[in-house]
Order: C-alpha cells, then structure tokens, then sequence
DNA sequence: TTGAAAGCGGTACCAT
DNA sequence: ATGGTACCGCTTTCAA
C-alpha cells in the first residue's frame, strides 16, 4: 500500500471533474490535436482547480524512460570537479533532461551506488576514479548508454577526455629553458587516469632529453593539504629545482610549504600545476589549462546522443586541447600563454 | 504503450525462473522474513542468473517516495556554490537519498523547471535567488518538504543561513581603524539575498558611527569580469579608499583592475570580499569565511528530517557563523583570523 | 510460508 | 473526438 500520496491529485480526480475520462485528460494536457478545444479548455480548467500535476513516477514508467540522466564523479572538492559537473548540467538541462548527481568519494560501496544511480536514469556519465570498470563495463553491457570523462577508454564506450601527454612534454620543456633538472613529480598516477597521463608525459619527455624520470612522489588525495604535507616531507629530504604538481591544489600546497621553508618561488624551486584554477593567477603559478565546462558538457551531449540515437554506433573518442599558461612561479619572465 | 524496456529482466521473469510467486520474489529479494531459506536461495540464484535490478520506477511508484531529493542553485559558477552542494550530497548521500541538482542560471522558466523538479523528489532545497517567493509557497502549500538555503525566510519553511550582518559590522570596524573612511560597496544587493544582507551589516556600521552610506555600486553578476569591469569604470570616476565587495570574486576582479590602473593594494586602496575562497588566500584578500559545506550539509539534513518526519512541526530557522578573515588587502598587518 | 490480486499514476492502442 | 482498458514493474494486503 502507497504511504503517502506524492501529489494530491490524480489524473483521475481532473478527469472526474472535468466530467471525462483520463485518456482525454492525459490528451488535453498534452495539447494533443485530438480534443476539441471546449474539452480542452475544461480539462485545463480541472486541473489547474485541483492544482494537478503529473506524476513524473507515472508517466515515466508508462513512457519507458527516466528523463534523467546521472553523473558519478570522485568528488567535487575543489573547484575542478565542480566547472566540469557544471559544464555538464547546463548542456543536459538544454535538452530537457534532469541530472542526477553521485560523489563516490572514499566510499566502499561505490560500486553499488553507482548500480543504484543507474537504476534511476536513461544513462551515466562516469568522471575519473570513481568505480573499476568492470562495474562500468558490465553496466554497459546492459545496454545502459554510458559515457566515460576523464578516464581511460573502454572497448564500446565513448570517452572524452582533456589532452595531457602532449602539454606534459610543453611542461618540461619550457622548465628546461628555465635552466631546471632536478625534477620532482607530485602526484599518484594510480590516483586517477588523468595523473597517470601526466606524468606519463612528463616522463617521456625527460627520457626523450636523456634525463633521469624521477619516480612519482606519491600522496593521499589531490588537495591542497595534501600537497602541503607531502611537500613539507619532501623538501626537508631533497632538493629539488622544479615541482612539477599533478594538480593545482597540489601545487598550491607546495607553495605554502616553500615558503614556510623560507624558500623563495621561483628562485629557490620552480612549482607548476594543473588545471589553472581561478586561485592559480592569483598565486602566479604556472599550470596547463583544462576545458573543464566543455568537458562536462561535450559528456553529457554524447550521451543524449547515444540515449535517443539508435544503439548500433560505434564507440567515440574525443580528446580536448589543453594549455600552457606560463606565470611567474616556473621562472622569471613576463606573462605569456602558450596555446598546444 | 512503453517503447523500451528500462532494465531487462522484470520480477515476472525471475519468479517465472525460480517457480514462485512475483510476491515471493520481492520478499526473497529483500530480505523479509517469511521466506524459507531455500526459497529466498532460489530466487536469489534466478535474479543473478537473469541479472534482475528492480525498476525505481515500479518501486518508487508502489511505496509513494522517490528516494530523492532536489537543489535548486543560481548557478555553479565559481567555487562558493560548489562547495555548498557538495556539502549537500555528502549528507544525502549519508541517508540514502539521490541528489538532483537544477540550475537556474539566467533561464527564463526557471519556474516551470523547478516545478518540474518538484515533481521527481520527495523534497526540494532552494538556494539563494532562483525563483521568486511564490513559486516556493506554491510548492510547499502542495506538501512538499522545502528547505530554503542562504534565502530570506518564508513564512513555514525552514531556512539556513550564514550571518552576515555581524561579521559585516566587524569588517567595517576593521577598515576603520586602518583609517580608512571613503568607502564604496560593490554588488548589487537586489541580486542575492546574501548580498542584501552584507550591504545592510555594512550600512548599519557606517551610520553608527555617523559615517556616510554609500549607495551600492551595481553590477551585473557576481563573477571576476563583472568585478574588474566595474571597479575599471569606478576608479575612473571616483578615489575610494576601500572598496567592500559583495564577494571574492568580484574583489578578485577589482584586484586585478586596480593593479591595471596602477594602483597599489591596500597601499592606495583597499579591497575586501566575501566567501573566503582558496583564491582569495593566495591573493592575500581580507574576507570572510563561509561555512559553505555545513550550510549544505544542514539543508540536506533538515530537508531529511521534513521528508521523514510528521509534517506539523514548526518551522526552524539557522544562521551559521562566519569569521572575518584579515589578510594584506585592507592594510598592513600581520595577518590573524577574527573570529565573530 | 506462499500466492492472487489490488493498487501506485500515468500513456497509448483500439473501438466507437 | 472520446472512452475503455491493457499495460509499465513493483509492494503489500488478504487468503489460503
């Protein structure tokens, strides 16, 4: 037995007044061509007497589809995650379809959360290290439209992601002629697909020079804390000349931490980042800039498409140009931007 | 007629599989007690051999609740309200509810859009300016549990807030005894609720101490361009002193647009703004904090608490602290942390 | 312990 | 142009 009704009034309750039957109400409120305009106007009439409103419940299972669709990320700290779920809202709210939102944050039951969401849209855009694919890949395999954003691809599944192997190496070069080669990589590249394609650049470009490929200095989470301690740690141990962050709020940390160490950015140690967050200018930290609005919103395009459009269509890759953008903590020089 | 199946298998084809009752097999799946062992086994084994996973839809319509619940936001642009949302879903997702978000932005439906969301959650929590009052008695006059968040209370809705007025009155004291005494306020009260409530504090300190109230500066939006296209205009016109802004990021922008006209911070101007975002750190802007996780934490757990509870009880009203944040924008000082 | 059946609130087909 | 009715997929009462 229902517990509660969701909304007062029923279909049945409008056709009853208006004196017809549900099937021409459900018609008149949706201004069909079938229903003469008295019948309409009588219908509107009840309804808006009795405050109806359709239940979504209802005609959803009627309809055979949620008019929602779900997007599972890590989590939104700090502002990253944030622009691209926002990015991604906005193109979803364009074409009429609700977002369901999910953190996975350090969550043991990700998984079965994710399962959950699923159950409750016409289709999943899954954002960086969220779930295994294997849970992904056998959601897919229910024929549950699915889109991949930052994250490695999957066979069958479309993928969008923001260049980082090729801005990686303008990274290092540019450090290069800053005179640097006591490099440090902050980040875990087991953190998240898009650490892993950094660094992974990064190295091949010291390699390609012939230079050492300093293993990754690993740490808990890409915060700004994080980075902080982990830089605390690593600066009473080395001394590196160039940082090179996994992510700006890592890189933030490392600024704070120099300074606490009475080490002057850029003179004594050259930091850069990733992603050109807002607070990035203002510290003069020289990043790799992200498409994070277009990210989010070329997701959850993709994936309307593959909810409307035929199941057939083979799979879709689409990798994002990203830039560098020089600022004063790699170097002295004047500010600049270097498109890649 | 449906056009799709959302899910494969239905209840009917596991009992089907398993020789039982479609009622036998709702019980065995969700653990009731009057299932022998070996039934519920059966039906286990059916549901994983056909990968069943009950239909929200058929569910939510049958107990009458949607295990979600909405927020409606102006828009995400910029760290501030990110941060709050997701304080919100870490508490919805701590009792089990979904979280379907909904940006206002500059839409013309707004309404209509937010009815819309009504209508696919058991509750709805409004943040800031995004719809007008009435579209929210409306709403809760339905039934429908509403939380009101950083918004001026309506009569039977619970609403969250963080204080402005003290904490303004504490920053204007501030600028004060740094000398300070041609002050212009930069926002547009009109916009946000927040903002009116910033600009009152700050007129009420003012004409304390018999000092002349500015008229607001406005400007359109709340974001960095808006910030540094007005205060261009403004320094062209006028010689303030300190300049208070509705928030950090139009602050941010005046920053910018001071040093372009060749002004120094705070030695020919002062500039504060509101919200302590991680840019503002770095730019060494005097702020205030906000506590931007724990107003979407509370929401979201109020929201709960209406949704679950007996729907009599009256309405509660919270406004969360908020701490003056002193760094070098408003005068040279060794920087500290007021709390109010 | 299990099953039959009545909803939940719509949509759309088939008649009329 | 309307109405009757068979779904959509599940939960829960009522009987057996």
């Amino acid at each position: 037995m229902a517990m509660k009704a969701l909304s007062k009034a029923t279909i049945y309750q409008v056709a009853q007044l208006a004196g017809v039957s549900i099937a021409t109400v459900s018609r008149a409120l949706r201004d069909s061509e079938l229903v003469t305009p008295q019948t309409r106007e009588r219908v509107h009439q009840a309804a808006r007497e009795l405050r109806f409103t359709p239940s979504r419940l209802g005609r959803s299972l009627a309809e055979g589809r949620h008019a929602a669709n779900g997007i599972v990320f890590p989590d939104l700290v700090g502002p990253y995650y944030a622009e691209v779920v926002l990015g991604y809202e906005a193109a979803a709210a364009a074409f009429g379809s609700s977002v369901v939102i999910l953190a996975t944050r350090g969550r043991e039951d990700a998984a079965s959360a994710v399962r959950d969401l699923a159950a409750r849209v016409d289709g999943l855009t899954v954002f960086g290290q969220t779930v295994p694919d294997d849970v992904i890949t056998g959601l897919a395999g229910t024929g549950l439209p699915v889109v991949l954003l930052s994250r490695d691809p999957l066979p069958g599944v479309d993928t969008v992601r923001a260049r980082n192997d090729h801005t990686a190496q303008a990274l290092v070069e540019h450090l290069l002629t800053h005179g640097h080669h006591r490099f440090v990589f902050l980040g875990d590249p087991a953190g998240s697909p898009d650490v892993a394609g950094r660094y992974r650049g990064v190295a091949r470009a010291l390699s390609q020079r012939g230079l050492d490929v300093p293993d990754p200095v690993r740490l808990e989470g890409f915060d700004l804390e994080a980075g902080e301690a982990a830089a605390r740690d690593l600066l009473r141990r080395e001394r590196p000349d160039a940082v090179i962050c996994a992510n700006d709020e890592v890189a933030l940390g490392v600024l704070l931490a120099a300074e606490q160490a009475g080490l002057k950015v850029p003179g004594d140690l050259a930091v850069t980042g990733w992603d050109d967050l807002m607070a990035a200018r203002f510290a003069g930290l020289t990043t790799v800039r992200q498409p994070m609005r277009d990210l989010g919103a070329t997701a959850a395009r993709w994936l309307n498409q593959r909810i409307t459009g035929q199941p057939g269509r083979k799979a879709k890759r689409r990798i994002l140009p990203t830039q560098l953008v020089v600022r004063r903590s790699c170097g002295p020089h004047s500010p600049e931007v270097h498109p890649t």
